[in-house]
RNA sequence: GGGGCUGUAGCUCAGCCGGAUAGAGCGGCGGUUUCCUAAACCGUAGGUCGUGGGUUCGAGUCCCGCCAGCCCCGCCA
């Protein structure tokens, strides 16, 4: 509907200037237009759009709302391009213009979709090199539930960006850097001297109690400090010691990782914070050179503008401590700064995305302040921090185990897959079908994990979001069951019709025009096709809840026209149109799933 | 103390740069199966949109005050 909602912004906007000509000329001198208004009708009764811009423009044009209403569609009326698009105008309420579409076009635009693989969804004509930072584990640890949303959110934006033809670098920054490891390499030093020379002589698991206790003397012993930071030096000047043992524990994580992100299907380049090592010193000295470092208490400071502390003095980002060593604000400096720049040295980006819980809202916006400043930010980037809430537990809690560990990610999955597998035998118990442990296995696992990712990305990211397994694993209402389900119905409907993805590829299998009369086939045809506007939607406000409700609103459209509306029986041309109209749901959930990096099921 | 986010039906949440009677799911109550997977569909009850002001023809949406919850605030990321 993009394009059709382009050409009436346009044909509105005429009507209005050959309306008003003196005021629509006036008002585009003034630099501020006059706008019609366009949107889509906010209740179906109205139609597919309304035009909402003559209750404000009374005002400007001195007019009652309805006078301008009237002039406008009379205007419209006389546009040979507008009478062939839509139903005759008409103004309602205190002066709103309802524009219904001709059911023959909207069957049209519907019948060019079939054997379309984009389904309707352009291309972007301007593509923006972006780039996508997101999931970030750190190095000795395991991911736990914190990385969930990250990692599933980031995957879900890229994939779209992806689809809408942009190039996009996926970026894992992992935390591979810092006090953390001389703590870390310290400690394993005194207990585990293996672990640093050996390969998964501990397994990560241990790894990760090591670190706690490393983390706990380094609080408490001021020589275990001192001997940690050393231990940080040797390793930015690269000792051979230290800098192997790095490297297993790297190594070892990365395995780790790689098998969540196998399980998740997700892509991602690695590059961790170690990487932009190299470009910290001259990111401090051209912050110097700029004259926006300031030191103080020893550390090196850029003072932020519009955010001031206790005492109402502004307040720094630091970016050279006063040991002299750099910090996460140096490196996300300097990340953001090669991400900008061209190669060989940089990315080329045009768009930075960060997809990072909202706690470090005032970090970002600390750091893209900064870069602002310093003019590492080109003409036309976009930095966007993509901030979301808390995973809490049914008490309204930070999700923990029931002895208070942080969940792990790997056991999360887990328990997601055999809830589900245990709710897809108890079905085929009752239901006295017999499958094999292939299907059931398949089947399990992948509504475990559409329902995990499902439920977290259904709910607006920013809020915080309660974590259940009852509630994304039930079969009815929001949730991916509730999904991939409608999308089996139709699969069973294409068996039998003749018309799956693969058989009928070509269009002319369907009646031409496709012929609809009933209402829950119209509403299925114009949710279908929606799709591109939403697509568009998210690719803008990076909110992927906006396509699972679109994704969601398809499915109820569906299983109302797959109720009520005979398809196999009925006669031709109904059947093939209503068949049409199945290819068409089965497509788009198959491909707004995919978007959101859920993969689906023919039989379940 | 400063800053940010959040506050919408019993519960979980939508609400698309202000627009027509505030939506959905779950749960509750009541229905529907000679027919393509009933994991579905239909109907029904349920809301002072935290609160008080303001702007506007029009405010859940924008501005200000207040209340509550969570998060951040110099060398962790």
């Amino acid at each position: 509907m993009l394009r059709i909602a382009h050409a009436l912004d346009a044909q509105l906007r005429a009507a209005l200037e050959r309306a008003f000509p003196q005021e629509v000329a006036a008002a585009f001198e003034a630099g501020a237009p006059l706008d019609p208004q366009l949107a889509p009708a906010s209740q179906p009764e109205f139609g597919d759009f309304q035009a909402n811009g003559a209750l404000s423009l009374a005002r400007r044009l001195k007019q009652p709302p309805r006078a301008i209403a009237g002039a406008i569609v009379d205007q419209l009326a006389a546009d040979p391009a507008f009478t062939a698009l839509c139903e005759p105008a008409q103004i309602a309420g205190p002066g709103f213009i309802n524009l219904t579409l001709r059911p023959r076009r909207l069957a049209e635009e519907l019948r060019s979709r079939l054997g379309d693989a984009r389904l309707g969804v352009p291309p972007v004509t301007t593509l923006t090199p972006t780039v996508i930072d997101f999931s970030s584990p750190n190095i000795a640890k395991e991911m736990h539930v914190g990385h969930l949303r990250s990692t599933i959110i980031g995957d879900a934006l890229a994939r779209v960006l992806e689809f809408r033809g942009h190039p996009v670098l996926r970026l894992n920054h992992v935390g591979d850097w810092g006090t953390q490891f001389g703590m870390l390499i310290t400690h394993l030093k005194q207990v585990a001297p293996e672990a640093l020379t050996t390969a998964d002589a501990v397994d990560l698991g241990d790894l990760v109690a090591f670190y706690r206790q490393a983390k706990a003397r380094f609080d408490a012993d001021e020589a275990f400090q001192a001997t940690s930071r050393e231990e940080v030096v040797k390793l930015q000047s690269g000792d051979p010691v230290t800098r192997r043992a790095w490297q297993l524990l790297c190594e070892q994580s990365r395995r780790e990782f790689q098998q969540i992100y196998d399980r998740l299907d997700i892509r991602l380049s690695e590059r961790g914070e170690s990487f932009y090592n190299p470009y910290l010193e001259s990111v401090v000295a051209d912050l110097e050179a700029c004259g926006l470092l300031v030191s103080d208490a020893g550390a090196g400071c850029v003072f932020l503008e519009g955010v001031s502390g206790k005492d109402g003095k502004p307040l720094p980002l630091i970016v050279r401590k006063s040991d002299g060593g750099f910090n996460y604000a140096t490196t996300d400096l300097a990340a953001l700064r090669y991400r900008f720049a061209g190669p060989p040295e940089g990315d080329g980006a045009r768009r930075l995305i960060y997809v990072t819980d909202a706690g470090q809202a005032s970090h970002f916006a600390a750091v893209f302040q900064v870069a602002r400043r310093a003019g590492w930010v080109p003409a036309g980037g976009r930095l966007e921090h993509v901030p979301f809430g808390l995973v809490q537990g049914d008490d309204g809690k930070k999700l923990k185990t029931r002895s208070g560990d942080t969940v792990r990610l790997k056991d999360l999955l887990d328990e997601a897959v055999e809830r589900s597998e245990v709710d897809l035998r108890r079905r085929l118990a009752e239901e006295e079908r017999q499958e094999e442990e292939a299907f059931i296995q398949l089947v399990s696992s992948t509504v475990g994990i559409a329902a995990v990712k499902y439920a977290d990305l259904s709910t607006n990211r920013i809020t915080n979001y309660q974590f259940s397994f009852d509630r994304m694993l039930a079969l009815s209402g929001n949730t991916a069951p509730y999904l991939l389900y409608a999308l089996v119905r139709i699969a069973g409907i294409a068996r039998r019709g003749g018309v799956g993805a693969g058989e009928g590829d070509e269009a002319g299998v369907f009646p031409d025009p496709l012929v609809f009369s009933e209402p829950q086939e119209w509403a299925l045809a114009r949710q279908l096709l929606a799709l591109d506007t939403v697509i568009a939607e998210v690719e803008e406000e990076l909110l992927p809840n906006r396509l699972c409700s679109y994704l969601f609103e398809l499915s109820q459209a569906f299983n109302r026209f797959y109720d009520q509306v005979p398809v196999l029986k009925a006669d031709e041309p109904a059947r093939g149109s209503r068949l049409a109209l199945c290819r068409l749901s089965a497509d788009t959930l198959r491909l707004g799933l995919g978007l959101l990096g859920i993969p689906t099921l023919e039989r379940m």
